[in-house]
DNA sequence: ATTCAAAATTGATTTACATCACATACATTA
DNA sequence: TAATGTATGTGATGTAAATCAATTTTGAAT
């Protein structure tokens, strides 16, 4: 499990959690399309991207969607307002390929926290990641210029880049996908 | 200490916990314009503001500043960046008034949670808090229109709104500062 | 109070990008 | 492999907001 190992960079894992993760979380095939979490429910597992590509979106009265992450392997996807906060979710988080993910119900994390108290630093320390990636993102939307937005993003994630359907980027960098488009292809002033 | 009452609202904190903390840590005044943290130096506390307002920003190469972060009464602010990883900070933090501020150091956070296990969960949860925040910042950078992030902005930060320079706030919104007083004084298109 | 600097306002001009419209290429399923 | 949908490419046009430039207002310091 990438899972394990990707946890345990942050601190070593006991013995006593891994095993307790092994037993309790599997990891499953799904195939493009699939819809891990829909407008409406409640978020009730983190997800993780063993292989493959998910994205989360929101959806626009108008019926237009706009894509707020991106993940590729060995990153974790949730809606956090959904989750932590247990109300219904905005976002929907679907599968961009064929990918394997290790979902983890709330309960078991519940139970992790509860049972063992160095999982609470574990977590901890998986928020703070999870702070670190978020600020990348802020910076990247803070350039008011597609073309930098656009070279930031690849700089940054190359290998979601190359993966994911363009216009999905375009609304992921808030920029419109004719602009992704000319600006890939070399075709704008200056 | 307000920092005390911030910490238990998301999970009620032991005497032993808030003792320690009232040991280790103390209220201090500083006047309008002190800096807390300078570009190059390594981010080694959390700031926890009291009172006043503070504010968090990037320099470019032009010598042109971004507003990353306003705090006000009750936040919290530090370079995740800096803090987490302990390389030199890109950020400077500053004070726009007279402000009571608490300064959290690294090692008595690193003596927290290494003695009181129970502190690590307390920050799992405050960080957990910093996401949901980050959210709304990502949230109101998506919209492109200007006039939406401004009420966006508004709405959600009044307090820092009319206490802090417009030109401030334009910066952290991503726009000019001659836009955001057009829109303030309604003398916009449309 | 007077002076000086920083902040905000306002107008004129430019421009980057959105939007609209259509064409072409690609991929998926029958 | 034909057919239908989905994704991308490209031109023409419009517009929101940046930029430039100057003035007025506000605030701090002596």
């Amino acid at each position: 499990m990438k899972l394990i190992e990707t946890l345990s960079v942050h601190t070593p894992i006991s013995k006593e959690i891994e095993v307790f993760l092994k037993q309790n979380l599997t990891i499953r095939q799904y195939r493009k399309g699939t819809v891990l979490l829909d407008v409406g429910q409640v978020c009730g597992h983190i997800y993780f991207v063993e292989s493959g590509l998910a994205r989360a979106y929101l959806t626009s009265d108008k019926g237009e969607d706009t894509t707020t992450l991106l993940a590729e392997s060995g990153d974790f996807i949730y809606s956090p307002e959904s989750f932590l906060t247990q109300m219904p979710s905005l976002e929907t988080i679907e599968l961009l390929g064929q990918s394997e993910i290790v979902a983890i119900p709330l309960h078991i994390l519940t139970q992790l926290y509860d049972n063992y108290p160095a999982a609470d630093r574990i977590g901890r320390l998986v928020t703070e990641k999870y702070i670190l990636m978020y600020n990348k993102r802020v910076n990247v939307m803070r350039s008011t210029l597609a073309s930098v937005r656009i070279s930031q993003f690849m700089a940054q994630y190359p290998t979601i880049f190359e993966q994911t359907p363009n216009h999905h980027i375009a609304s992921y960098l808030g920029i419109a996908r004719e602009t992704l488009s000319r600006y890939m292809s070399g075709k704008h002033k200056n």
